[in-house]
DNA sequence: TTTCTAACA
DNA sequence: TGTTAGCA
């Protein structure tokens, strides 16, 4: 199939500034700009050259806030959000247990913890 | 006023 | 990563 689901095309669009993405992520700007850089999120820009955020790449930062809580190093993410075929290692098909569920169903419990 | 890039403590 | 300078 070409063509993407609807909530997929929802959850790619992007709208969220760099203020959204830090209260909701908890990272700083400096920090999510850095794991643009290695190609961990890819947001759009606006015609003034400023990153608007998709609740996709939102759902990206959460989860490499998972990662870095558990020990990983930034290097190690990378290689795990870039290289599907390295995640099947009994290391890190451990440490999924513990994924948080995905930003969708209107669940937003996430963000009271 | 907010965000951006680049670069240095 | 933090922080700051100088832009847009």
């Amino acid at each position: 199939m070409i063509i993407l689901d609807k909530d997929q095309m929802r959850r790619n669009t992007a709208i969220f500034p760099m203020s959204s993405a830090m209260k909701l992520t908890g990272l700083t700007a400096r920090q999510i700009r850095y794991y643009e850089s290695l190609s961990l999120i890819s947001p759009e820009r606006t015609p003034g050259n400023h990153r608007i955020f998709s609740m996709n790449d939102l759902d990206i930062l959460l989860s490499i806030q998972n990662y870095m809580e558990k020990g990983f190093t930034m290097k190690r993410i990378g290689e795990i959000l870039n290289e599907p075929h390295k995640v099947d290692t009994p290391e890190i098909l451990k440490y999924n247990e513990y994924q948080r569920p995905l930003l969708n169903r209107g669940d937003l419990s996430r963000f009271f913890q």
